[in-house]
DNA sequence: CTGTTAGCGCATTCAA
DNA sequence: TTGAATGCGCTAACAG
């Protein structure tokens, strides 16, 4: 059997009471006995048992999440998966409020984020836009002791935390090196679509994909980058008229989200198949472009997995725990039409 | 707050002991009695604390690992992060045992498991080879009520419980996939380096790489599949004349282990940068090979991911609860220079 | 068949 | 500055 607190105090020859208060560095203990005590957990190699302490505290963890608002399949499987974790709540010990605000709109996020102080949560969860008010509103929380994580898209002149998303600069050298080598010798110039430059995961994915296109497509002609601000319809406004302006179009990197209107304009105009196209994110109409060829390559990131990662380093930055590195790290995963997973994602 | 067998037992009008027979569907109690918490629990909505009726319990869990000895860098890989998890025994209340079996030796496996039986474990995970006296020995166990999962590589036929391995006849395919566009127009044969027919993995993957390659590259040449044993030093004698022999050789898939030889093979000759290469598993040598050019893509199965689903997943059958199939679900990774993960893996 | 009671490992009053 | 006692939600002897 492992070590208790009764074996410390047995050892130490004090009570359980001034264990605890050692063990958690509470105040009202004299040095010497504070080292007979550290003396006896080391010499016992005591690991605390998390789950019993967290039964004895029945401790709960007041939680914000900030989504923006939108049309896209991808925030709206963001959304799915805090409510999933808002329904592993009880088991979880957390609280979580859900505050949505416009998509791209600076201001209304940093309200937002005052709203979620007023909350006086334990950590707040945003997907962030990269202005300075909102990277007040960040420190503001922070000052207050909130643990803060941003999600997706980061902010990283802030005082956040940690940030709970791939490295998107690696994503966009990732698509340009497929689109590179899967383009061969073939002539014609590659378009870019965006959501939006005001968000850092689109910048940095923008600046990844040309790196990467330069050293493995030396010479191919990218075209100016369009913003669709991740909606369907004016993403299907901005490709069909790439289409109609380049008849020698080679590819296409959607580096934003709104894939439906990419899929679409591709697949009227016909040229779905001529056209090597590299979106990201998984979703039911990309998995279905993906599997007919109209989408050459996806690159995705694990919505669930970046919820889940970002509740554990709250609750674990809350209580000024560390977190172990590798497990939070969040993989950009490539999916061609033959490594899918079954489940409808 | 949530409810609490207090609760149920206030509502109920019974004792907790009887409660707790109701929620664990023990013996010795009246139907109607039954009927009457069985209400109680629906009406309250009860969701049992699994970390206070752990701490009650204080069970653990002993399981048993066999894995194949060997020389080659991914089962190496793969028991560290089974000692990984053994150094966590105390937290997940489990004990680890880990048997060694010569690789590829079906009548060895066979012994280890009814060792393993020997040993009256909860559990027991193995990475599986296809023989009938395998199967046999795998039934057993579980006519006594262990749990058995398979790790890499499956037993279809037996009565395993579960399977914590990707499927790697999709892996195959994704192998073909990129190997038919990467090589677009390029003439010249492929050559398929495995590492024994006996494993499930291994024939599956082959299957799917031919299938694949039929379809994205009809008509290009596949050589006949020679036999590496996961072992760097045959690997490498084998390559090396696969190289000597057809001096038009386009590409090379490994879909074993023993990579190590593989890259010799391609350096020493000075074709690492003329013959495309696809190889599995992700290790500090073929990490250096993807970013330095001589391979031009890395399938990989997350081996500290299977382990710990593996894991879970014994755990639950052991208690005869169910398993959530989505977290269990291991992915196939594919990497290329741009999205190696950047902890040294 | 059912109920009482005493823990599991830890945190937290309240006294001393 | 220290200790004794109680309870978190659940399980398991042991009585009845």
């Amino acid at each position: 059997m492992r070590p208790t607190v009764h074996d410390i105090a047995a050892k130490a020859g004090v009570s359980l009471a001034t264990v605890d208060r050692v063990l958690n560095n509470r105040p009202g203990v004299r040095g010497v006995t504070r080292d007979k005590v550290e003396r006896a957990i080391e010499a016992l190699g005591y690991v605390r048992d998390v789950a019993a302490a967290n039964l004895a505290k029945s401790r709960i963890y007041p939680l914000v999440f900030i989504l923006p608002e939108g049309d896209n399949t991808f925030m709206r499987g963001l959304a799915a998966e805090v409510e999933a974790a808002k329904a592993r709540s009880a088991v979880e010990r957390t609280a979580i409020t859900v505050l949505s605000v416009p998509a791209f709109d600076a201001p209304a996020l940093a309200q937002a984020l005052e709203e979620a102080r007023g909350l006086d949560p334990a950590g707040v969860a945003v997907v962030a836009i990269d202005a300075t008010e909102v990277v007040r509103a960040v420190d503001r929380l922070r000052e207050d002791g909130i643990a803060v994580v941003t999600l997706v898209s980061d902010l990283p002149g802030s005082s956040r935390d940690h940030f709970a998303g791939v490295d998107n600069v690696a994503a966009g050298r990732t698509a340009g090196t497929l689109m590179g080598r899967f383009l061969g010798g073939r002539e014609g110039p590659v378009a870019v679509v965006a959501g939006s430059m005001l968000v850092r995961d689109h910048r940095d994915r923008l600046e990844g994909f040309g790196a990467a296109m330069a050293e493995s497509a030396p010479g191919r002609r990218l075209l100016p980058v369009v913003e669709g601000q991740d909606d369907p319809g004016e993403v299907d406004r901005l490709v069909s008229n790439l289409l109609a302006d380049h008849p020698d179009l080679a590819g296409i990197y959607s580096l934003g989200a709104g894939n439906r209107g990419l899929i679409a304009a591709l697949e009227r105009t016909g040229r779905d198949k001529t056209v090597c196209a590299i979106a990201h994110e998984l979703t039911p109409h990309s998995r279905t472009a993906l599997l007919s060829g109209t989408l050459d390559a996806l690159l995705n990131q694990d919505a669930g997995h970046e919820v889940r990662s970002a509740i554990r380093v709250l609750k674990a930055r809350a209580d000024g725990l560390a977190v172990i590195g590798a497990q939070e790290r969040i993989r950009i995963e490539i999916f061609l039409k033959d490594n899918l997973p079954v489940d409808p994602a």
